[in-house]
DNA sequence: TTCCAGGCGTATC
DNA sequence: GATACGCATGGA
């Protein structure tokens, strides 16, 4: 990672990075992509109440708008894991020919170090859903806030209070997660740092979290990248290429392995 | 019209 | 512990 700051601009200089595949692979889902500018690819959006505009200027060069130094460093670099060698890690993950294929057909894809509590009702809307709709509801959910609501605005909601969302029989898990994170019961700092068989269960304890929205929770929310989200599309990649299980090397960053699966089998034909 | 979507809770065995 | 079924909504 190389960046300068320019005109009040980040110049980023970022290899293994691609902001359609990152952006626009299903782990986040309050980014939309603008119209180009001068043929570039341009997204808008945010991370907890903060905006960004970033463009894809050139290969590997971006342009995080009006961002200030201190702002790219303490915000930015994290959010997309800029310290993180992706080189690397697909170099281990071509270990395998279903896994190289899959790296090869997205390599630009990074891990983006979401806020849990976001993901936590980001991936309670998930389930049983697609991603348009998930978008459309999450928007909706901002637009009413004015910013992505905390656990304790979300708190205060009925079922009732919640039906501009349209987001169905979702709507009381929402609640339920809220109820559980405002009070305490859930301490999702303190669930950061569990082993993680005793994160997943914490997390289960939410109405409306099951296996594959804790696993999505962990991986998205709480950068645990051995968590391994199994959702329709995973299932297919297991049953087809790795019946037995992942191979072994990708022990510990089996969900980086699974953001490349998923996004390759999703593309498939 | 019917099927399906980054699943989960509940009932039943 | 495994399996079957309903669930809100809207795009394809």
């Amino acid at each position: 990672m190389e960046y300068r700051s320019e005109n009040g601009n980040i110049i980023l200089f970022q290899e293994d990075f691609n902001l359609d595949e990152t952006l626009d692979c299903g782990q986040a889902f309050r980014w939309e992509r603008a119209a180009e500018e001068d043929g570039r690819c341009t997204y808008n959006g945010f991370f907890l109440d903060k905006p960004l505009k970033i463009s894809e200027a050139e290969e590997s060069c971006f342009i995080l708008y009006n961002t200030s130094e201190e702002e790219f460093l303490t915000v930015w670099k994290d959010y997309f894991d800029l310290d993180t060698d992706y080189g690397k890690i697909k170099q281990r993950l071509s270990a395998d020919d279903t896994l190289k294929k899959a790296c090869e057909f997205a390599g630009g894809i990074r891990l983006l170090k979401q806020d849990s509590w976001e993901c936590i009702c980001s991936f309670i809307i998930s389930q049983n859903n697609n991603i348009p709709r998930i978008k459309g509801i999450i928007s909706r959910l901002c637009e009413h806030y004015g910013h992505f609501p905390s656990a304790a605005e979300m708190a205060s909601e009925t079922v009732e209070s919640l039906e501009y969302l349209r987001s169905g029989f979702r709507a009381k898990y929402l609640i339920d997660a809220a109820v559980k994170t405002a009070s305490g019961e859930i301490d999702l700092n303190e669930i950061e740092k569990m082993d993680i068989q005793q994160a997943r269960q914490k997390l289960m304890t939410v109405k409306g979290i099951g296996p594959k929205v804790a696993e999505c929770v962990l991986l998205f929310g709480m950068y645990r990248t051995e968590a391994f989200p199994v959702d329709v599309w995973i299932k297919r990649v297991m049953e087809k290429y790795y019946p037995d299980g992942l191979p072994s090397f990708t022990a510990g960053i089996e969900g980086i392995a699974q953001q490349y699966l998923f996004h390759y089998i999703r593309n498939l034909k």
